[in-house]
RNA sequence: UGGGGUGUAGCCAAGCGGUAAGGCAACGGACUUUGACUCCGUCAUUCGUUGGUUCAAAUCCAUCCACCCCAGCCA
């Protein structure tokens, strides 16, 4: 067996490949780059970070730690109009919070603006670049169309010297914003329309959140990015479908510019590689729309627990490794889809399941009374924190005469295979007794205000003769040790499958009006008193919660539902019309 | 109508000439002091279409069809 069979082995036991890991595999084969595998994630400083951006961030470092890399954080910060210091601080801290590290490798494309400054002066003295006096307007009717060639700038052939004078100009101030350009000098007739001498600098009298007013020129994404990724060695940069037609200038433009003349030793040549971005069911990801979600008032916020947003995500109590493994599981291909968001859901439920520990608390409460139950007395049983996990330990929670359960946890004219609470029936109280319904109580209205029961002592949880079976187990909360919370119910913001087909005109209209449904008296076991803010729970039989870090306008505590249980009964309650 | 892409199950997605992986969802069943979890089972005679090459095609060739992206001095 040979050197490469060898390595072709060892890459062929991960199982998980995609068709850029197919395409790494090739590259070390081949020694390409010295067999190195270097990425970087190159957000806009824009906006905040959303689960699309969590896809490119797991793809680009998590294919340089497959393959023994290094991944940069770099930002594309050449559009000082869009772009604020708050964003590099949100997505900092978003990518941080995912679990990956960039070490000292955190690069500002603004931080190149010299270099690039001096390579554009370079291709103009190459005859390769030419400022051109065109307005907007002017550059747009002369490109062509889709079918048609554009016509050739009648300052396309200004000569060097002239191009160096009015570029020097143009970064002196000297010009409007607006009144020329630089463009590289390429093909007018070119079936790609990015080849049509492309602009190349624009003047822009904008403050930049880094370099202030040093500037008053700056380099489009399509001159900054390939050098900005040659600069930094890095060999495989990755980026979305939508920049395939932009492959043939990123080329050109590594071309144009001889790697021997780079401000660092470089020894790659990039390889620019498309993926499909992330899409969403029930949600939308554009940050235009995110952005009117916020602006119209329709959500709280960027990190409102509704949102796609990674630190909505945070807020409503996802954990980084579900949003890892959600990443991993979807797959990354060049074709359009739509993920499920049941996946998302799966995989904060697996990874929750695991480690959080349970809690009992009543959402709806209804009274109980074991009418055979000493007033006075309470006792403290034993209950396991979390059934999966047994080093989780126990706890005790109180059992007295009055209690709460859950108001749909009673019927008194119960469908089939109600595993419940019904007039006469028995069930077990998770922990404790098997009670009994006796009595129902309601008040002039008809609706039931306290439910009386008994209980039968021989059947005490972990006691002698706690064998005994019924069919359903409710949880439960003593109603003298209970802790009052707000609960937040948190469904999917929008009521169709695929808002960006379906929703035209006014998001509003597609939003599901139970996304947040708010109560406000909920009943804990007094257990939940050691809760720290942002720690996970599951509820039993009812879903997993996140206790919100308090804000200002919170007098209480206040859980946010991460996920639902699965719910079969529900399912079937559903399907059967009741 | 030009150029660039993509079509494998309800949703993702492997597959790269040798007879359709896996996950989610769904549906049965077992277990259950969470109607959860777990377990077991079912779920593509067929890969957008139609032809062709071949002993053999999701894989190669041709044809047609559908969908996505591109005419920012945004990224």
């Amino acid at each position: 067996m040979n050197n490469n069979e060898e390595k072709k082995e060892i890459i062929d036991i991960d199982t998980n490949t995609n068709f850029i890991q197919a395409i790494i595999n090739e590259d070390i084969l081949n020694q390409k780059n010295g067999g190195q595998v270097h990425t970087r994630f190159p957000p806009e400083p824009n906006g905040y970070l959303h689960i699309g951006h969590a896809k490119s961030i797991c793809l680009n470092f998590g294919l340089a730690i497959k393959n023994q890399g290094i991944c940069n954080l770099r930002f594309d910060d050449t559009n000082p109009s869009k772009e604020e210091v708050e964003f590099v601080e949100s997505i900092k801290e978003d990518v941080k919070w995912l679990g990956f590290t960039w070490d000292d490798r955190l690069y500002f494309a603004s931080d190149y603006f010299e270099f690039l400054y001096q390579y554009a002066q370079q291709l103009i003295r190459e005859g390769k670049a030419y400022v051109c006096d065109l307005s907007p307007q002017q550059i747009r009717d002369t490109r062509g169309t889709l079918t048609e060639p554009g016509q050739e700038s009648p300052f396309r052939e200004r000569s060097p010297e002239e191009n160096l004078l009015l570029f020097a100009d143009m970064r002196a101030g000297k010009f409007e914003d607006g009144s020329r350009v630089l463009r590289a000098k390429i093909n007018m007739a070119a079936a790609n329309i990015n080849m049509r001498d492309p602009v190349l600098y624009r003047i822009l009298k904008a403050e930049h959140h880094r370099t202030g007013d040093d500037w008053c020129i700056y380099p489009m994404y399509d001159y900054a990015h390939p050098l900005s990724d040659a600069f930094e060695n890095i060999t495989h940069s990755i980026c979305t479908l939508e920049f395939e037609d932009h492959r043939p200038l990123y080329d050109w433009v590594l071309d144009a510019v001889p790697i021997t003349s780079y401000p660092v030793q470089a020894a790659c040549r990039p390889q620019q590689i498309e993926f499909a971005r992330l899409n969403l069911t029930y949600t939308v990801m554009s940050k235009r729309k995110l952005r009117a979600l916020v602006e119209e008032g329709i959500v709280d916020g960027w990190d409102d627990p509704r949102m796609p947003t990674i630190s909505g995500l945070r807020r409503r109590g996802y954990t980084p490794e579900a949003i890892r493994d959600f990443c991993e599981r979807i797959g990354v291909a060049k074709r359009n889809s739509m993920v499920d968001i049941a996946l998302l859901e799966h995989c904060i439920r697996e990874d929750l399941n695991a480690k959080v520990a349970r809690v009992m608390a009543v959402l709806q409460p209804v009274k109980i009374i074991i009418t055979n139950y000493e007033p006075d007395r309470v006792e403290w049983l034993e209950t396991e924190n979390n059934p999966e996990n047994p080093e989780m330990g126990t706890r005790t929670v109180p059992f007295a005469r009055e209690l709460f359960i859950e108001q749909e946890d009673f019927m008194e004219e119960p469908p089939k295979k109600f595993f419940r609470l019904k007039p006469g029936g028995e069930v077990r109280l998770k922990s404790a007794y098997i009670i009994k319904c006796e009595n129902v109580i309601k008040d002039e209205a008809g609706t039931i205000t306290e439910i009386h029961c008994t209980y039968d002592p021989e059947s005490k949880s972990g006691g002698p003769n706690s064998a005994r079976k019924v069919k359903g187990t409710l949880h439960w909360v003593a109603a003298d040790y209970a802790i009052d919370a707000e609960v937040r119910l948190f469904d999917h913001l929008f009521t169709t499958e695929n808002p960006d087909r379906d929703i035209e005109g006014n998001l509003k209209d597609g939003i599901n009006p139970e996304s947040r449904v708010i109560l406000p008296q909920v009943k804990l076991e007094p257990s939940i008193k050691l809760a720290s803010p942002g720690s996970n729970y599951q509820f039993l039989r009812q879903g997993y919660f996140h206790l919100d870090s308090p804000r200002p306008e919170q007098d209480r505590l206040v859980f946010n539902r991460i996920v639902s249980l699965r719910d079969t009964w529900g399912k079937i309650q559903k399907t059967s019309g009741n």
